[in-house]
DNA sequence: TACTAAGTACACCGATCTGTTTCCAAACCG
DNA sequence: CGGTTTGGAAACAGATCGGTGTACTTAGTA
């Protein structure tokens, strides 16, 4: 009752139905936002009965706050971990996602409560990001890397609301707007041809 | 039903019902989102009987979307209507605001269907407002005014989103990102230190 | 005055929402 | 084998949702 939530190996519990409730919340949150997915659809999605459900979250709060917690170490290191890359191509590769409406902003903006957990978490990780990119915006030489950071993360959560409104991607804008400030920041590449900047919408 | 919606004075038709609704549409809309507001509330607020408001209004649909139109003369006049600022002011001045999140930002996010008015009111209001940058900034001088625009429009809605994330303003990183688009666009600002001739020919 | 349109009060409907409960089936493991 | 864990089916609670129907009151005006 109350708790079992870890057996001794780790993930011994059942036969993964916590997982594909998961799953399905990430699929319907993202396909029809997260109020109107209503528990009974979420649980028939999943394959996983109401009672199965409320034995692994407490309420869909929960679920809500553990499906953003599984958005944490998934995009951030994808994006920043390429050692290939010199440290301004990262910058700038973060742009060329294609990627719906950012799940923190759809958190953010359909859950009125600032005390919620979801909104506690999209703050942590639009931080974490900014961060992210200020770090390489040091390495990279960057004039004022958490500046720089900040400023891109903005430019990203542009594109992702932007395109929510319209249907069309609006991330090249966004890179090209990138790309403007980085090369603004870097003092080295003042030379380059760089002949990003003019892909519009 | 019909539409017996104005009488030979204007606004001759009963006290003001409808105006009460849709101001208090507009403040709890923006207070606690779309979906979060019930009918019920809706009308204690506005003072007003439910059969009134629906005697106005044949749906929730159509207040939402009567809300946001009354958006549309809003900001844009006074944003780029000032005759006493310079065309470059006037595009920077776009960012001097201090507003909680984008009505039509939140109307695409909290509601799911493409096809719904309100999606369709928020498309096309980007869609002025990014044509209202680029008239102004084809009246500056921009070397793409249509791009620049474009640009524009995305700090502003990054600024907006990022905004309800955090609680703080993000205008102000907004600002600075666009004063250094304008000036890489505008070609009488090319004496800054960081010239570069990338986003030109 | 009397007529009409506008608004009020309030009960009510069906649907849906989150969340609980009871009873039961299967898998796992000593 | 027997017991514990893990899961399923489905009814049910209580609340709230958008929306209606009916009967009454008020305001404006000829």
């Amino acid at each position: 009752m109350t708790e079992p939530e870890k057996g001794p190996l780790g993930l011994r519990r059942g036969r993964g139905a916590r997982e594909r409730i998961l799953i399905a919340a990430r699929q319907l949150f993202r396909e029809q936002g997260i109020n109107s997915t209503g528990i009974d659809q979420l649980c028939s999605v999943a394959g996983v009965s109401k009672r199965t459900l409320y034995q692994h979250f407490a309420s869909k709060d929960e679920v809500i706050a553990e499906h953003l917690r599984r958005f944490d170490p998934d995009i951030l290191p994808g994006v920043f971990d390429c050692a290939d890359l010199t440290p301004r191509e990262r910058l700038l590769a973060a742009f060329e996602i294609n990627a719906p409406l950012c799940p923190f902003i759809a958190a953010a903006v359909e859950i009125q409560d600032p005390d919620h957990p979801a909104r506690a978490l999209s703050r942590d990780y639009k931080t974490a990001f900014a961060t992210r990119f200020a770090d390489t915006a040091r390495e990279a030489g960057a004039a004022h890397p958490e500046q720089l950071g900040e400023q891109l993360a903005l430019l990203l959560d542009g594109a992702s609301a932007r395109g929510r409104v319209f249907s069309t991607e609006s991330f090249a804008t966004a890179a090209a707007i990138a790309a403007v400030l980085v090369d603004n920041a870097l003092p080295t590449a003042a030379a380059l041809p760089g002949a990003r900047g003019g892909t519009g919408s």
